[in-house]
DNA sequence: TCCCTGATTTAGGCATGGCTAAGTTAGTTA
DNA sequence: TAACTAACTTAGCCATGCCTAAATCAGGGA
């Protein structure tokens, strides 16, 4: 079986995993199993584990007991994800919703948007943003 | 255990079935194993065992061999599924998405939208119909 | 150098939600 | 009414991703 590069669609979790540890690499320098485990809420084993899936995917270099680094596919797509984190996020700023609900939703919906829809969305966030007369209508229907 | 009503965070997959199942009682009057099979693109077997389920936890009554009925909140519940699922659904349209890209997005997104979320939706969409010169300019930035 | 401890890994499980294969049921048809 | 067949159910399995408990490793202090 070949490596798995830019081909094969990533779950949700190998998502939520890229998008912390280049988080983690980008505040700290380094991203340790515990730091992860730590940063999703989970155990460190189910870190260690995934870590090797993803160093079998390429998409990082991982040596046991170590540490890991991304690989340049890895964050490539670590980045695409965080800047899709980041839009769905603003977008959901400009409609005046509470930040945590906001957390919650992006962290949900952010594995299951298309480019295109992303793009899309974009464009919407640019728009809002200059016309503050609409935004203001819709934040007093927000909770 | 009591039964569990109206508690309980439903799965994405009981939100599936429950919007199927709504679906084609509306269309076809009644929901058979092997229709709800089709539609979802699931074995049959994986269909009988989540009815099953969602049997016991009171969405639905169900006769072995014979056939289903959505109870009172089975069907309440599949209500505000279906209306999500179009709100969702309709602001896609708007910013003049693909209507493949909208259903699979929709589909991945739909189980991770708050209320809160969806209602400022709602409201962005109200607005955004009233805008056709605004709407002009995003659906250009579409696939 | 030896040991202690925190970090890490391994081993073995569990829940969810799919699957196929092998029966069972019931309605239709001859 | 007997049998055929489509619909349905059961049994047993698999993958994903999480878990805990029990090793193992490695760096710092005595």
């Amino acid at each position: 079986m070949p490596a798995k590069t830019s081909g094969s669609r990533s779950s949700a979790a190998v998502e939520d995993y890229l998008e912390r540890i280049l988080e983690l690499i980008n505040t700290k320098g380094y991203a340790r199993v515990v730091d992860i485990a730590t940063s999703l809420r989970i155990s460190q084993a189910s870190v260690t584990n995934m870590v090797q899936r993803l160093d079998a995917e390429g998409l990082l270099k991982y040596e046991k007991y170590r540490g890991l680094v991304l690989t340049i596919a890895g964050e490539t797509l670590a980045r695409n994800i965080a800047r899709r984190h980041e839009l769905l996020s603003e977008f959901l700023q400009l409609l005046g919703l509470d930040q945590r609900v906001i957390d919650h939703d992006v962290e949900g919906m952010e594995h299951h948007i298309s480019p295109a829809t992303l793009r899309a969305i974009e464009a919407l966030t640019d728009q809002l943003r200059r016309r503050p007369a609409l935004l203001a209508r819709l934040q007093g229907a927000a909770s």
